[in-house]
DNA sequence: TATGAATGAGATTTCATTCAT
DNA sequence: AATGAATGAAATCTCATTCAT
């Protein structure tokens, strides 16, 4: 069993650090002091801070991604599809581990500037868009969803996905039902 | 005639400022240049940062209340309501001369991390809820809603608005149909 | 009797420490204890450690200009002129107060790589050249001097000047005489 | 046919670098990178970046020296030493593989701040020094030289070659007729 | 001999805020 | 109300050098 390497220390404090505090928050001193590692060895092994940034949200991306796939991959329909991409998104947003928050902080919906090759980031976030149009495009195949143009009705569901995950983790007056309420609107809309 | 004081230049300085750049790449003298005012004057108007920050975003979601309420107002229906105050919030965030980035960045929905009496934020902004919450129970009473819980619906709603808008204004994908596409989802989900 | 500014006091506490430590070793906290202001100051009036080493340059360069049109003004014939401003070129390389070494670092002739505008000293410095390209053409003019092309020997001329000022302030070898035999080498190569 | 041992391949890239680039905007990263081999050998095998430097600077000035010493070995007067050698050292100064801007760098008459032994390169130096004053000295023996002290004659011409070489190699605004021009000029001045 | 991860002191630069005028 | 010089803490990033492998 090997123990963590350095280089490993320093991307799970920065995304922690990253998530909890922001970009601007986080420190090259507090990210080393929360590793465990010098200084210097941020530059070293990740260039510079934006790029360590952007590192650790393709981290929690490809997580993410992964998750997505598992959840569609699952279904029996392509109704099924959507709500299981749906909740997978939801659940995984308020997973304890998943360090979540770097994700929303670095992703094409956030609202920070970045001088960040965001074109990386922009062409990897594409592939949860393009998870979504396949479950659509099969539920309008199978019948189990209304005859909608399946980019755009994909557009529009990661929109509600964005929002209310913000409202759930950034805002302080979140219902407890939220969630739930999201998947109810989103059947109601789509549902054959 | 009079010219716009002093103090209203630099608000206007600096919400077209915080908008583009953001607030960290917003500083003093960017904000004092261009309003073409001495640099000190920001402080003694404004106190800091922080709080010229929080009055650009108060500015802007003045009148973006404003024109909700408005919208809503011309309703003839619960259903219609929603609609309108849908189609008015999308179109206020591309109205280039509203200012609306700032909102943007600033609302309980940013991923910025402030010090700010977020507070104060937080209570204005749930008047945007309260609009939608009138216009949903009126729909509930008058039959052109579907029945279901004002409150947690107009959060669901205002989520929806709240990623759409992200996803037109901050991601570099979005589709020209999204705000049409977003306003048929809303409709499907809750007409009766 | 005005006080130095604290502008002015860090400009002279840079061109010491420029001229006598050279441009690396030169730090913003060695200028800003100097001139006894805060460290903040320099960039606040020079922009960066750039910009502050050519304001010094071009200000020794002034003053150095000032010096060699006086000398040359006085001449009473070409040849003179060529001798005075060789004199007075190398006379104010040693003088104490002169912080001659800045303009040695900072000059086109200088080994540092500077990102500077480079260009700016560039121009300024040729006016050194056609200082002497005129003595030289007098000379020509009223037969004290060899028919010689004015522009070319100026270089040569001033190569030599760069040459053993170099020698003088730069190596540890210099024969008490250089300045001397430099003179009389020139006045060999050039009278009529 | 043996390659070139890592160790040479580091001189020679450190050589290129520390020429084009100069003393401090060469790294030992830069070096490594260009030589293609380990970053630790540089310590390894010459202790210190000062060191390295000195050792490509002497490198340099080692073949200096013995075309230099060719050079004057193949005159016919004091004179045409003079000549000789002065072309020479010209010469030597624009060959592109020679490497020389190390030299430039690192010689006595540099503007550099240097901690290294100093010492070595200026006593290695002085071998060009007397080199020229043999010359100067043959010279004045066979009545081909006016009449002057070799040791200072040397260190004004020597100055002159200093000078202009830096004019050429430094400046943007040389004749292209400079050399020659200076060539010139020494005849004109020493020929008896 | 060879490698490159690791270290940490130190440099430049930024900028909100203060304050004398 | 208005100005902008002055402050200095803090942040990012560099890089020679060390050292375990």
């Amino acid at each position: 069993m090997m123990n963590k390497s350095k280089k490993e220390s320093l991307l799970q404090a920065a995304k922690e650090l990253f998530g909890e505090c922001g970009y601007v928050e986080t420190t090259f001193k507090k990210i080393s002091d929360k590793a465990g590692v010098a200084l210097g060895l941020l530059t070293h092994h990740y260039g510079n801070k934006e790029k360590l940034f952007l590192a650790c949200g393709l981290d929690v991306l490809e997580h993410f991604l992964k998750r997505l796939r598992q959840a569609t991959s699952e279904a029996d329909s392509g109704f099924d599809g959507v709500m299981r991409f749906c909740k997978a998104y939801l659940d995984f947003s308020i997973d304890r581990d998943s360090n979540w928050l770097v994700l929303v902080r670095c992703s094409p919906y956030s609202d920070m500037k970045t001088k960040t090759d965001r074109d990386i980031m922009d062409s990897m976030f594409s592939q949860v868009h393009q998870e979504l149009e396949r479950v659509i495009a099969r539920g309008i195949e199978d019948g189990s969803l209304v005859t909608v143009d399946s980019k755009s009705t994909a557009q529009v569901i990661i929109s509600l996905m964005v929002g209310a995950n913000r409202t759930r983790v950034l805002t302080p007056y979140a219902m407890p039902s939220l969630y739930k309420d999201v998947l109810d609107f989103v059947a109601r809309s789509i549902k054959a």
